[in-house]
DNA sequence: AGCACGCCGACT
DNA sequence: GTCGGCGTGCTC
């Protein structure tokens, strides 16, 4: 009997998205398992897709195809990752393959390619001008040249065919190693003998007999490098047989020419020691718990961490630290390599396809037991994990903003259960819903609230921006901000001002007409670049000039309004002229390695002001920074934002945790319209305690999450009038399937009413006991195919980040 | 998602 | 008549 295969296709479609059966070829029985990706007949095309079981019978009626490739030689999905797929499905909404794909790196999602290939003569015209005189071509290639037309009549003539490929994009690097083949003596007389004629030769002899005395083998580019010679040279000896040549597999290691200084587990102080021992404990009897470790800054978090792991990997397990992808800064990657060494894969957005996938292999293939990473590090694929570490865990980097919607906090708590281990959640702020979790007991809460070195927290100063205006100071800085700057650059000190853009962008308005620009496909208005000179829209990419009269009006007197860290360098410049200041933005950053450039400036002491966005407030450990000002504290405040407050307060908590960390006192200073604001006014008092009470009451008092669950509605169509019947149907449609003390909010237009030209509308559920509420929404996303086509969408986001 | 199949209007 | 527009339904 031959075996069948389940196969999901990599058809991100309502309708394939369940198993599609595939008869195994006897020659591949023993080779094929779950967790493979196969290549598969699909209709007429052939695809790619994942083998999830394998099964004796089909309930399919019809003559079932066959497999028709492999695309690995062992499963690339653990058996773990299947059923924690499954979970994923019903928890995020999302297709199969969707989740599948997911979890490995881009690299190893297929490429396709469509092929015309001549069957029959073509006339020697065709043949020339079509294909070259070749006999094929790239689909592609065809729609480029306008030659489909001429093409699709060839095909109907049955002169050519259209044939589909699987590309794997996944590739090995190889490298080309040199092997010695003569003995040291046999060397020494060879040196010899060609010294006169081929003195080059007789160099790389000698670096050859040093390479056989360390016995090992060379690259053969580090050779030709090292003997400064070319590879004619290791050719001519190759055919002497002297040397041979071979291929060796190799990483492509974006760390390759950094040194780690090796760096020694710390003492631990007392405190410390209480919080590790419950997690080791958990970690010697394999139990899986939660914890949370609520921090201050500066409290040694993550020598916690790395002496946690560095138990789990004396057991002979691995271990996964999820950082927030700005705070996967070099400085972090330092501390764990230095502590490490090799046994550390790092995951980030900064890496290339090439080199994810290759950081991915060492995982995989057990070389690397340490991963660092972001949010999608938390489906390294490792076999025995001893501990899941979530170091910032408050942070809203850990969703992932579209399909699939996973939280990696929840994913790695799954992993921890599975795999009986304890998970850590870090954070000097813990989200509200953590925080309750530890209250509830669901965690276990263990505190760090002593700095190591006894260091005190900043002062931090609340400036009453009101004020400044009304003592006539319009500019973006406090008096007392710009005589504390200038403080600190007669004594060579660094500061580090945070402009939070949070909810605000610089847009133009006239001044005689109050004309506003806005996107012409969105509902929002234009953003300024002064870096490219145009007016931009951040949700279509919409791009023109930047308008000199008034398109309405055609008055003159355009305004910009807002603040972008230009023109707040520019200000800054003007009231303090001899500040030497290094911007940070995404202006500023978009270069690859750029954001490391300018850090790396900063440390070594070539500015004394680092101006920036909310990227400089993580991970900024410079012992020479004494001054942190916070321009806008409040910007976030003004959102119809449930969580706003509980942003405001992370914020300012981790950027008062950021100067004097050296020996002397470092200073904060906050300018803000809202002093009396209880989010910034305990940001102050570094009081966390009281902040999540309040918050809590507050929470309580609005419904809102921890208290309740939610989830967020949205359709969408060209038509408003469409995306907005749509919505009213849904919530007709679930109201009477739930409880009385669910709450639906809306309908209404989401706050961004329009985005590229279809118009998006939303409803709110908040609940607290809805058992079946996930089975009647996927029913209605199921009952919502059928409008598609007709271009009216509908998406499901549980647990949103935020409601507008 | 693609693609084939099928049914209507506009043309050599 | 036939070419090609797009709506419909299927893919093991």
């Amino acid at each position: 009997m031959p075996k069948i295969a389940q196969v999901i296709v990599d058809v991100p479609a309502m309708q394939t998205d369940r198993p599609f059966d595939y008869l195994i070829p006897a020659s591949w029985e023993a080779i094929i398992a779950p967790g493979m990706r196969v290549e598969v007949p699909f209709g007429s095309r052939q695809i790619q897709g994942f083998v999830i079981n394998i099964v004796e019978k089909t309930a399919f009626q019809d003559q079932l195809k066959a497999i028709i490739g492999v695309m690995d030689l062992a499963p690339v999905l653990s058996t773990e990752l299947l059923l924690l797929s499954n979970d994923m499905v019903k928890q995020t909404f999302a297709f199969k393959i969707s989740c599948l794909q997911a979890m490995l790196p881009s690299m190893m999602r297929a490429k396709y390619e469509k092929h015309l290939t001549v069957i029959d003569e073509l006339t020697e015209a065709e043949q020339f001008e079509l294909f070259k005189g070749k006999d094929s071509m790239t689909w592609k290639e065809a729609e480029s040249r306008n030659l489909l037309p001429l093409l699709a009549k060839l095909k109907k003539e049955d002169k050519i065919e259209i044939s589909y490929e699987v590309v794997n994009k996944a590739r090995v690097k190889k490298i080309k190693m040199v092997k010695p083949l003569l003995t040291f003596e046999q060397m020494e007389e060879e040196k010899e003998a060609c010294q006169k004629r081929a003195p080059k030769q007789a160099l790389v002899l000698s670096f050859l007999q040093s390479l056989l005395i360390e016995e090992k083998d060379s690259s053969s580019v580090a050779l030709q490098k090292e003997a400064n010679v070319t590879s004619a040279v290791l050719k001519q000896m190759a055919k002497k047989n002297w040397l041979a040549f071979y291929e060796k597999e190799a990483y492509r290691n974006p760390y390759q020419d950094r040194v780690f200084k090796k760096t020694q587990a710390m003492p631990l102080t007392s405190q410390q020691q209480q919080v590790i021992t419950p997690i080791l404990a958990a970690v010697n009897t394999s139990k899986n718990e939660t914890f949370l470790l609520k921090g201050v800054t500066g409290s040694g978090k993550t020598e916690v961490y790395l002496q946690t792991i560095s138990k789990v990997v004396a057991l002979g397990q691995q271990a996964i630290m999820l950082v927030p992808e700005i705070a996967l800064t070099p400085q972090m990657v330092e501390r764990f390599k230095g502590r490490f060494g090799e046994a550390v894969a790092v995951l980030h957005s900064g890496l290339s396809e090439g080199e994810k996938y290759d950081e991915w292999r060492k995982i995989e293939r057990g070389e690397a037991k340490i991963v660092v990473g972001a949010r999608s590090a938390v489906f390294a694929p490792f076999q025995n994990l001893g501990v899941i570490i979530v170091d910032e865990e408050h942070e809203s980097t850990y969703k992932q903003e579209d399909n699939p919607r996973y939280h990696a906090r929840d994913i790695a708590i799954w992993r921890g259960q599975y795999h009986d281990c304890p998970v850590i959640l870090g954070s000097a702020t813990p989200s509200l819903e953590s925080r309750a979790r530890a209250q509830k007991k669901v965690y276990t809460l263990l505190e760090l609230t002593e700095r190591v070195n006894q260091q005190q927290l900043p002062e931090v100063e609340i400036i009453d921006m009101k004020d400044e205006l009304k003592a006539g100071n319009r500019s973006s800085f406090a008096m007392s901000l710009q005589n504390k700057i200038r403080g600190r650059i007669a004594k060579g000190e660094q500061t580090v001002l945070l402009l939070n853009r949070r909810g605000y962008s610089s847009f133009i308005m006239c001044r005689d007409c109050g004309f506003v620009l806005g996107c012409p496909n969105c509902d929002i208005s234009l953003t300024l670049h002064m870096d490219t000179k145009t007016m931009k829209c951040h949700y279509c990419g919409h791009e023109e000039g930047i308008p000199r009269e008034c398109p309405s009006c055609h008055g003159h007197h355009i305004r910009y309004y807002g603040t972008g860290t230009q023109k707040v360098e520019e200000e800054l410049l003007s009231v303090i002229p001899e500040a030497r200041v290094i911007r940070m933005d995404v202006d500023t950053t978009r270069k690859k390695g750029a954001h490391e450039k300018l850090l790396a400036a900063f440390e070594q002491g070539e500015a004394d002001i680092l101006l920036g966005t909310q990227m400089i407030a993580k991970g900024l450990d410079f012992p020479n920074i004494t001054l942190v000002g916070v321009l806008n504290a409040d910007t976030a405040l003004g959102l119809p934002d449930f969580r706003a407050g509980e942003k405001t307060f992370q914020l300012l908590t981790q950027v008062s945790g950021r100067p004097g960390r050296g020996t002397i006192k470092g200073e904060v200073v906050v300018q803000t319209f809202n002093p009396e604001h209880y989010a910034i006014q305990l940001a102050k008092e570094h009081d966390y305690d009281r902040f999540y009470a309040h918050e809590m009451m507050l929470r309580h008092r609005g419904k809102y999450p921890p208290y309740y669950y939610t989830v967020l509605i949205t359709t969408s169509h060209q038509n408003e009038i469409e995306a907005a019947k749509k919505i009213q149907k849904v919530i007709e449609e679930i109201k009477p399937q739930l409880s009385e003390q669910t709450i639906i909010l809306g309908p209404t237009p989401k706050s961004i009413a329009k985005v590229n030209n279809r118009y998006y509308y939303q409803c709110i559920l908040k609940y607290k006991n809805e058992p079946n509420l996930f089975d009647i929404l996927h029913q209605i996303i199921q009952s919502s195919q059928g409008e598609i086509a007709k271009g009216l969408y509908l998406s499901v986001d549980p647990e949103p980040l935020s409601f507008m």
